[in-house]
DNA sequence: TGTACATCAGTGAACGCGCGTTCACTGATGTAC
DNA sequence: TGTACATCAGTGAACGCGCGTTCACTGATGTAC
């Protein structure tokens, strides 16, 4: 009975050095950025040898996907539990706030500089899709926008283009919504955690809730 | 009169091969990221040793600070020369928007993840201040925004927090709508140039024009 | 309950690499008289 | 114009480092009878 073939003691302890593993490259990365991920430093930071931790990762690259993974991962649940409780889109957007302030470099995981011959694997993606279905489900649910929808050129232009999100497109309207929605509040998140806005004086939540009200807004 | 201190053929030579230099730094980057830099491997690729560098630039971190610097200073000219031929803020907007796309980690060398610990050197923040200045000029140019300004909590709020980009401090609505430039255009710059609308089939120029177009709006 | 075997976590040594950087030196270029 | 000297670009060897990764091995933990 205890051999249900995934949860062995030797499996449970397994996954505890995993996570464990990953916390200390979080740390790290928090620390010095991502480009400073390293197994050694890790492994000797948990007290072991260097090559112990080829026991539980493929190698670095591996280590690395998983943590963007996870940050895509996190992401999702995050947003995912504001929808279940309720949340409309603006209260998503307090909690992606939350979430990207809980932890910058995480934020920057997914958001951040690419590395120019970097492709995300899949899953990543999927998640990625899964995030985005969640803010154009809340978009749809705002009362509808732009009275004179369909004048403007981006939303025509929404219109052949739609084939993405999921195989029941949304309007194209609720789609513009979407993309300025993400697209704003990435822009202040981003500049605020990367520290653009220090030394300037006010405070960059107030500038988000602006940038939030805009898009509430029946024209946004 | 050959002799005035800054020009002798010795001296032009080096600021000659000092540029050579950072041309393939910025190759460099440009395929590989910026924290891919190598003193070792520019050198290579010129037929020089290693240590010959070290004649011009004191170490790495000299060199990735004259690139920030540069960046700026490439950005700051080219706003600089848009505003100096009569360019309205959309004018600003587009050639923003030029600049980013002519070498996008030259954008992120600016605009990206920030490496942790790093401080900018004083004279990257006052080229920074002339960037901002010029934006809200462009700003302050446009026809008065947002009639019941002062109402919204952000605008109110800059009220009191003007203290930055020059001692003529702009009125708050105008520092508002220069903020709201800023990140609206970055965040959709940012997010196409990371390549995360690859796959979305729609053009990200349609959707920088619609933001563009949001911030021109007497309420944006 | 006890013994024989298999599994697997972790070690230490080693490989090869490229990095930034220092240093003593050579050889060419420019300068002063 | 020619010679003596100073400047400076570039070299090659070397140092120390930390990296990712492979490999043969030890010792503990779990499994089967």
């Amino acid at each position: 009975m205890a051999k249900t073939g995934a949860d062995t003691p030797r499996e449970r302890y397994r996954a505890q050095v995993r996570e464990e593993v990953k916390e200390h490259a979080r740390e790290q990365i928090a620390t010095a950025g991502a480009s400073a991920l390293s197994l050694n430093a890790i492994a000797k930071r948990m007290g072991l040898s260097g090559p112990a931790l080829y026991r539980y990762f493929a190698g670095r690259d591996e280590l690395i996907t998983e943590l963007v993974r996870d940050a895509y991962r996190s992401l999702a649940d995050t947003l995912g539990a504001a929808a279940a409780e309720g949340a409309d889109l603006a209260g998503l957007a307090r909690a992606l706030r939350g979430w990207a302030l809980a932890d910058p470099q995480r934020y920057f995981l997914i958001f951040g500089t690419p590395v120019p011959g970097y492709q995300a694997p899949e899953d990543t993606t999927a998640i990625a899709d899964e995030v985005m279905r969640t803010l154009v489900d809340a978009c749809a649910a705002l009362s509808p926008a732009t009275p004179e929808a369909g004048q403007a050129p981006f939303a025509t232009h929404l219109v052949g283009h739609r084939d993405w999100a999921g195989e029941q497109p949304a309007p194209p309207e609720v789609l513009h919504r979407f993309l300025a929605f993400w697209t704003r509040l990435h822009g202040v998140l981003s500049l605020e955690l990367a520290g653009h806005f220090t030394g300037m004086g006010f405070r960059p939540e107030l500038l988000f809730d602006a940038e939030l009200d805009s898009l509430l807004a029946p024209r946004f």
